[in-house]
DNA sequence: GTCGGTTTTGACAATGGTTTTCATTTTGCC
DNA sequence: GGCAAAATGAAAACCATTGTCAAAACCGAC
């Protein structure tokens, strides 16, 4: 449980924003890479049980993975529609959350935030909903 | 669109917490309603649509659905142990994510937020990892 | 080098919640 | 009643994810 899980954890490293799992999958093969769809979840997941990368569920129920730069929690601005991804800190979310978990005194508190919408390009790119 | 997703409603309403579409079907029918899996989903969305009833993903990926009781946008605090839930407002957030949004340009901005921890109860009753 | 056993791998099948399809039924309206 | 539009539901299709299982890679021991 190494070569492949390095492999798809180096991936991750290139990559900007979040990526699903067949994302990372379709990527690797096209490098050139002999890796199976089932290797990918499997490392996938033993990355994301060691912490190593984070794992978030779009809203339509995808799975997608970054890897985990644990030095600066941020937050992510993703363009629903190009997946134009954009890090945001947000001091005062962490701050908000950590008082809410307190407040009813839950410990180990950790949260999840991420903040959809339409970019300037793809909103001035027209657009049904 | 309109006796079924009432009645849909109405389960809903009747209940407590979460429910998922197929929870909600298998009730309907052990109520005796004639109503097929597809027309819950359709009746679900609508509802969703509309606004009267909040949809979320669990993190298997079922979506799971609740009357909404307050016309207040809010968020979940969940024990990750025992899966106790508690509503919060967050006022701070909403603007923040706005605030976030609208630096950027983004549009139609809508926001996840979601806080996990562990409750006291849990808390005090143990545990390893 | 090779033997034996353990771990990893990946093609493929299976799962399961959700969505689509499409023919039938119901509804609203004249 | 008659007709068109909307709603319905059974079954099929989807599709991300997970399970299966036999083959391949790995590894320490001889």
């Amino acid at each position: 449980m190494s070569k492949s899980s390095d492999a798809v954890h180096a991936i991750l490293r290139q990559s900007e924003g979040f990526r699903s799992a067949q994302d990372i999958f379709t990527k690797m093969r096209a490098d050139g890479a002999k890796i199976g769809l089932t290797t990918v979840y499997r490392a996938l997941q033993s990355l994301s049980d060691d912490g190593r990368v984070d794992m978030l569920r779009t809203d339509d129920g995808e799975s997608v993975y970054r890897a985990c730069e644990s030095d600066v929690h941020h937050h992510h601005l993703v363009c629903r529609r190009c997946g134009h991804t954009v890090e945001v800190a947000g001091p005062d979310v962490e701050r908000w959350a950590e008082a809410v978990g307190a407040d009813y005194g839950f410990t180990e508190v950790t949260h999840t935030v991420e903040v959809f919408g339409t970019c300037p390009d793809c909103a001035s790119a027209a657009g049904s909903r």
